[in-house]
DNA sequence: TTGAATAAATGAACACTGTTCAGTAAGTTT
DNA sequence: AAACTTACTGAACAGTGTTCATTTATTCAA
């Protein structure tokens, strides 16, 4: 009998239902506006029907930041394309940069705010702990190392040069999200111009 | 007759009671749990009581933002015995960090959070816009200046080495505030440990 | 086909939140 | 002592996440 199959694939479809709603709420509307109730409203479900698919809101916002995740490596398939490592690494840091922009709500989900990162915490001994970012870092620390051995950079450790590509990239990113960089009055133009330019700098500090 | 001059004494006291009882909440039991409600309580006044001295939760969220700045510009005095201005950057830096790892809620507050930015928001042409922030930028940018004068450093660009630095150390700390480091897998002395190393490099990396 | 078992969905409540405003109480002035 | 001013508050509004007993719908076995 196909039923329990069929129930499957329903239950599947009825949590499809509820993050999509809830995502296109959360890209439209904002975070704080994205509601249970509004959710629920959308829908046409009860509010508690939404606690029968995602365990709590940060549960639901912690599968939203997926999507966020599978929309950022979605725009890094085209680096493959790039022999150089270090031309990738730097298209790499353009790319990321550059979805931070254009993506401020999913980038502010993915690595600010607090809610998707409570669904994993005390957790800690399950296979997958934020596979998202790791996957990301890892493809970042295998550019550093392919640069390493062919010795295009100046330091030899490849973690260390992650993170510095990474919190240097993030800092921009976060500080603009955050409303940090006002007082450069800068049009967002500007901000691009002045990160990509800061970008160049970044990456041409660790070439050897 | 000195009563309105009493009058006023009192009414600079009760704002204190208020923001030292809401600061001394959010640092133990963190943003959530600072409700005016329960700030209210703890002062013994009406919920009501606090908006006689402040717009809303964001005004008082950005006086609280305040002393955090108040905070970060007295653990930097020491720098002023500093004569080389490369060696005070790398100070500097080392401060922020420090800061950053040691009051988490406050930096969250001062660099992360949206509350306190919403309270200078669309006021732009108010004289001061986020004074802490213009003021610590401002006084990296006079570092950088004098390192430029003194042929320190390899850009000229004073703005764009400013932004270089903040950023880099901006997103060390907040990716550690928001627990995006949780996979290098490092207890707290091995992130702070890991940011000191990675800040030589970044402060290295800009010398000539 | 009918009754029992199972699964899905919900209404209503709980305990909160920020914020407003009419009304009260206290202090000051005339 | 009455009038005015300032300070404060109770109660309400409109919202929030979350839980759970109860209802509704579906599936299974006799």
């Amino acid at each position: 009998m196909g039923i329990t199959e069929r129930k499957e694939r329903e239950k599947l479809e009825m949590r499809e239902l509820i993050l999509e709603a809830a995502t296109s709420m959360f890209l439209e509307e904002g975070y704080e506006k994205t509601s249970i109730r509004n959710i629920a409203e959308k829908i046409e479900y009860s509010p508690a029907t939404i606690y029968l698919y995602f365990k709590d809101k940060d549960e639901l916002f912690f599968a939203i930041h997926e999507l966020g995740f599978q929309k950022l490596l979605l725009e890094m398939v085209p680096l493959a394309q790039i022999e150089d490592p270090f031309q990738r690494l730097r298209q790499m840091a353009r790319i990321y940069i550059e979805f931070g922009l254009n993506n401020p709500e999913y980038y502010d989900l993915m690595f600010i705010m607090r809610a998707p990162m409570n669904s994993i915490k005390e957790q800690v001994k399950a296979e997958q702990c934020w596979e998202g970012g790791e996957s990301t870092f890892g493809f970042l620390t295998s550019i550093m190392e392919e640069c390493i051995a062919k010795g295009l950079v100046k330091s030899d450790d490849a973690m260390m040069l992650s993170i510095y590509a990474w919190t240097c990239v993030h800092g921009m990113v976060s500080l603009n999200i955050r409303e940090r960089l006002g007082m450069l009055e800068m049009d967002s133009d500007g901000i691009k111009a002045l990160m990509m330019r800061t970008l160049d700098m970044i990456i041409d500090n660790i070439r050897k």
